[in-house]
DNA sequence: GCAATCTAGTTTAATAATGCAACCATCGGA
DNA sequence: TCCGATGGTTGCATTATTAAACTAGATTGC
């Protein structure tokens, strides 16, 4: 049996994750929304994706409470989709990516945009990390803990 | 997953991280040698993925340098996989993801770590983006700029 | 020095997930 | 009522992913 692993039950709050949105298109659809687009059409003419699977992805996305159908707003009789508070903690996600391509990119002049802040109109700062007293966290400075309360499996992966 | 269609020309720097690293494999595969592990054999044990995978995998991170092999170092005639620059920049990529799984999950009782800092064993704080001149930024105080059309600039590297 | 085993893959066959295109249903307007 | 747009669903061909079997060189045991 093929059968995609999935990680949902795996303890690993990254895999647990990209169990949730680490698709091709989820991600981008999460883009999209955040930018205003909240309908079916919308998303299917910028993302250029086969219906069938921007029909497959909604769903997911509504069912794991990412987006929520509202039933219309802009008169129409049709419904469209909205972010949760969940969808909307995607965010930083993006961002991350974004500022890795940035970084890393060979050709980063294929780059078309820059996120900036509104009210400045200038480019925002990198995402860091810190610790609760203030240092600048690379990986190396950071380890992992077994999650104190509860006792289930010790498959600590990363 | 058919022709998946590859995003690496698309002008979008969160396409173009999903094209590099946005598989399910590819992102477990970087947290892991952000933890260092470096064997073929020990990515396979720990991930559970198919072994011709983690061969097609392994070799795509290398291409794009995400990765890179070493003729052994533990003594053994056999080679290892080492982050570069570039993949140790993914860390903070799956930071954000880990801490929106622990901030949206439904069960995060289900996962068993915690990321803390070294230094004092303290669980790191959330990653916030800030624009240049220190405030807090969330979703709806950033937009999108087209980048400078221009000459062979260095760029939004910051 | 020979066999057993470990490492790092490759090959194979089956199955599951896409992509594309065509089809269907509902709504609003003329 | 007919028409076009919206929001899907269905079929089919293509491709990806998987588990399992197989290979070949290195290492270990004896």
């Amino acid at each position: 049996m093929v059968k995609r692993t999935s990680f949902e039950h795996d303890d690993c709050p990254i895999a647990r994750s990209l169990d949730a949105i680490g698709d091709w298109w989820s991600m981008l659809i999460i883009r999209e929304a955040l930018f205003g687009i909240s309908r079916f059409g919308e998303f299917q003419k910028r993302l250029g994706l086969a219906k069938n699977i921007l029909t497959m992805r909604l769903r997911a996305l509504v069912d794991q409470g990412i987006l929520k159908t509202a039933p219309a707003s802009d008169g129409s009789a049709y419904q469209e989709y909205l972010l949760t508070p969940k969808g909307r903690g995607v965010f930083p996600i993006l961002v991350a990516l974004r500022q890795w391509s940035e970084e890393f990119d060979e050709r980063p002049e294929e780059i078309a945009t820059i996120l900036i802040d509104k009210e400045k109109g200038k480019p925002v700062r990198k995402l860091e990390l810190y610790s609760q007293d203030g240092r600048l966290l690379r990986a190396g400075d950071t380890a992992l803990k077994p999650r104190p309360a509860g006792k289930q499996g010790r498959r600590v992966t990363a």
